[in-house]
DNA sequence: GACCGATGATAATACCTATTATCAAAAGTT
DNA sequence: AACTTTTGATAATAGGTATTATCATCGGTC
């Protein structure tokens, strides 16, 4: 137990000045109003002895009296302060920690969430989520459920990435992936290429289906030919063995670590990267390379995608949960494009 | 203001189960004794509405009663998870989400603190400390006011890094520099170098003036003879001829980054480093690398560090305030030394 | 001088959980 | 039968803040 040392609390003021303790809350919180009235001279003794104190609000009090406290909860689906989980998490964080300290609020992670079945659960029984005013979610599986129940609470949230949950409208933040996508396509079809592999994880997040779909759609509609190599387990031998059956002169693959094996596997079977075959990633490429060569892909505005996402969060927490249907709380950020230099122009000849 | 959704409580369940709100309060916390008794059957009728229910507990009422909550409160004197700090942050950080997450604890980091004159401040008119069962302080900086106000407040905190402010006794977990200084100090000898320059960023920190002590009784005692030399403002031009003037023939730098500085400088100057002059840092070089060879100087249980400090920290929660005393609150931990390839023989001829 | 509006301030209450004190009924004792 | 002990459960309260309702007083008005 807690050793619970006493401290001051609006009574210990209200004594020293003299007044109640309603009358100091009244004078903290700058009410004045037909039903209650507090002249120049008491409001400056109340806040003589506040400044003269150490006092502060007791938050616990604060949301116990339904009251906002400027904290934020973070939630991810898989440890977010390891060193692999930087590369994605790291921007995010950064971003988050910036936007906190720029409007003054404070983060709660959810660390303690145990673990089930692979990813961490939200709702547990002794969750601190209602500790926080709102929370921001991250992760790249994240659970139906807990957002439906997030949802039905009318409990304050914005997922990162975009989600497209039937049963819900569940407020997000995400990338386009969609046109970035369209563009790299096009970008390849300009130079040159005609037949090309995609290289997947096979995964089921928004996101990865928009891609899917820009890939499904390029094929479709005679663009850029492609066909789906799917990464199993790092299990890439696949991708020679395809690319040679189909005569595809560029490799699209689902993110750059993906790319960098890929460009390794090629290496090694003799195929030499972008001379013979373009690469280029459908996701975040900055710092990565392949062969010395600036890998192909995007640039995600990763940091605003996280200041955005707290500023909404800000927005519902401050808004009454009937008006949040008048808010914009879907949200799709552009990102650009990043040329590189490994998707070139196709060889000449065969 | 917050929309304040009505969740489940205890009188909710109270009402379900026809029994009082006490009574649910006893069946959560398994309270059985002389005063209070409740028979089997009430018990499991209770804890079937529960299982029924989505009920959590209320974290903030929780608080207000007086109890613990599992929150460790995180403080930094700098912004922690922006790509600059992760070098120094960014293992602790993951050491605690990983001790976090194994004791089931969630953590609040006080991303809101206004900066003021050039570091956060822990104590503001709207500080959320008291939502959390202790703090872990986090910084190379820290304030001793800060830290004297919490001894004095007995508000269960831990501080990373050696402290040793003589105004109060205050918790820490720290890395002992004192004896891997001595040690690199005794390699140097060892390999035959007789004068050496020690660059600093003329800090005041405990872990600072640990390091320095040593330098200076290696003087005394006619170990290694340094000479001083401050780099202000990445300002390094005073190492070339401060080395020239004394003959020496190894630097010692007081952290990785600035070592990978000085070779720089030295290498300008036509000083090949390691063959002409040998650098080491006293402090982490793990992934620091100078003209391609690994940095000599020390290897730090950051992470376990960590760990440590959260450890630490549940026990003074768990402790009352005045069984503290009989607690080993102060906590150095051992580092290894990096031998590296930056620290070679002296030359023999000059 | 009786009524009225305005003024300054407070008592009471809600928020939710944990604990302490209290109570009614049943069971056991002499 | 009168008394004590045990059993099962609850009322009351603390903890700190914000809000609502209430109250006492004063100055003015006819």
């Amino acid at each position: 137990m807690s050793p619970k040392t006493r401290n001051v609390t609006q009574r210990e003021i209200a004594r020293i000045a003299g007044v109640s303790q309603t009358t100091v809350s009244m004078v903290l919180n700058d009410r004045d109003g037909s039903n209650v009235r507090i002249p120049a001279a008491t409001r400056e003794r109340v806040k003589q002895a506040i400044e003269q104190s150490t006092y502060v609000a007791d938050p616990a009090a604060r949301r116990l009296a339904g009251l906002d406290n400027q904290i934020m909860g973070v939630f991810t689906y898989e440890p977010a302060l390891s060193p692999e989980s930087m590369d994605f998490y790291g921007p995010l964080l950064n971003g988050l920690e910036r936007a906190a300290e720029q409007v003054g609020c404070d983060l709660l992670f959810f660390t303690s969430s145990p673990v089930e079945n692979g990813s961490r659960s939200l709702f547990h029984r002794k969750t601190r989520l209602r500790l926080a005013d709102g929370c921001i979610l991250l992760g790249q599986q994240m659970d139906g459920d807990d957002l439906k129940r997030l949802v039905d609470e009318r409990f304050p949230f914005v997922a990162v990435g975009r989600r497209d949950e039937t049963t819900a409208k569940v407020p997000y933040v995400g990338i386009d992936y969609v046109s970035l996508t369209a563009e790299l396509i096009e970008r390849a079809v300009g130079l040159g290429h005609t037949d090309a592999l995609y290289v997947h994880r096979n995964l089921h997040s928004p996101a990865a289906r928009d891609r899917m779909q820009q890939i499904q759609a390029s094929t479709a509609s005679g663009g850029l030919k492609f066909t789906l190599v799917v990464a199993e387990d790092g299990d890439l031998t696949g991708v020679t063995r395809a690319a040679e059956q189909t005569g595809a002169t560029a490799v699209f693959t689902e993110d750059a670590f993906l790319a960098e094996d890929v460009a390794l596997v090629l290496g090694n079977a003799g195929v030499e990267v972008p001379s013979a075959i373009s690469l280029t990633a459908l996701a975040e490429v900055r710092g990565h390379r392949v062969h010395g060569r600036a890998l192909s892909g995007f640039q995600t505005p990763r940091l605003q995608v996280a200041a955005e996402a707290l500023s909404l969060l800000q927005q519902l927490v401050t808004t009454r949960a009937e008006e949040w249907d008048s808010l914009d709380t879907q949200r799709l950020l552009q990102g650009k494009v990043e040329l590189g230099e490994t998707l070139v122009e196709r060889m000449s000849a065969t």
